[in-house]
DNA sequence: TTTCAATTTGTGAGTAATTACTCACTTGCA
DNA sequence: TGCAAGTGAGTAATTACTCACAAATTGAAA
């Protein structure tokens, strides 16, 4: 089973409607699962949000931690693509960390939910998905960590530990969502890019 | 009530083993809080790995809400604590911001599973908590808020958002503990403050 | 020191409530 | 007509919390 997440235009031969169930009840489990987290929300607030019944639920995802999982995976993959597209647009470091720090805004602005739902549960799938998960190399983590370790070998980055110097330029963005995630940043996240471009940009010369 | 966490020196005319239930409690419920979350922790786990009855943890505590709230707020009011012990220590801001590093690494090593639960359950309790803790200032992030806002009037640092600048600067050190907790890192945090250090100067003068 | 009632602390089976999931059935589209 | 999609009452299992009782501790009187 494909997330659909989003209302997508009907292939033909398909019923207009195709998916729409589908992509109802993830973006209503979203809400909820970022509002208050995964085992807090009930089946049944689910289906009442999404304003389908319980057993529509299960026509789709075979249970609730399922439908977590995916929705997870389903972001966390994304951001790791991002990453990769963004730095490989070339340019120096600096440009590479500015798209970087810009895909990371960008997506966190278009869709919040998703976004947050990332930031406040990874703790929950990362250290405990399955062996072919949890190694993927697919991840926003290990993306970043290679293009340090690139621009290590490359000689455009003084020599270190790209798996702390990735933590810690990851935080600089990370947190700052968190603290919009707690309220005590009420402007997009975009908004303050250039100042977050500015201080990955530090924390890597550091 | 308050927590006890270790087990304290008896005062003279109190049985030797005053609050050792308790802490037991408390630091069977904060290993397998940190670990799987509050909600997927049964009443029974508690008891079980503390080696006491159920009832006995409702003699205690009011019930597992309560347990876990409490937890939270005692390190979260420590921390902030040990961040302004930190930064009063005087010396420039770069002195300070090695000392508030410092503290949090050493706290982290000290009591990893207190730490770990703290960073891992902060979006459960902040955006929550009641008016009254919501609102105290006696948190980490406003003690860093303040130190920064203070060092900007006072010249030392370039003015700008101190909310922002805060949450970059914390962002640093929390993710790369977040790493730890994912398994990423196996090292004390301590081993890495001098280079989280050298981060959080280069944000706060980016 | 010994005794002992009052108080605190601990026990664990029981309970009411909740919840993830099922299934026999209906609906509506191709 | 056939099949996928949707329904929602029902169910078995779980769980936070209670309560009647037992054990331990205390303070001090004898």
């Amino acid at each position: 089973m494909i997330p659909m997440l989003e209302q997508q235009d009907a292939p033909r031969g398909v019923t207009p409607n195709a998916g729409a169930t589908k992509a109802r009840i993830e973006r209503a489990a979203l809400s909820l699962f970022a509002e208050r987290g995964v085992d807090a929300v009930t089946t049944r607030e689910i289906a009442a949000a999404s304003g389908v019944s319980e057993g529509a639920l299960y026509r789709h995802y075979s249970g609730k931690e399922t439908l977590a999982e995916t929705l997870f995976f389903t972001i966390h993959k994304r951001l790791a693509g991002e990453i990769r597209i963004a730095a490989g647009r070339g340019g120096d470091l600096e440009e590479q960390a500015r798209a970087i720090v810009g895909a990371y805004c960008r997506i966190a602005d278009e869709d919040w939910p998703l976004f947050c739902y990332h930031l406040l549960t990874t703790h929950r799938f990362l250290p405990h998905a399955d062996e072919a998960l949890r190694t993927d190399p697919d991840n926003p983590v290990e993306a970043v960590e290679t293009i340090l370790a690139m621009a290590m070998d490359a000689g455009a980055l003084r020599r270190g530990d790209p798996v702390i110097k990735a933590s810690m330029a990851l935080g600089v963005v990370l947190q700052t969502a968190l603290h919009k995630a707690y309220g005590r940043i009420s402007t997009p996240l975009s908004a303050h890019a250039e100042r977050l471009g500015d201080a990955v940009i530090a924390v890597l010369k550091s």
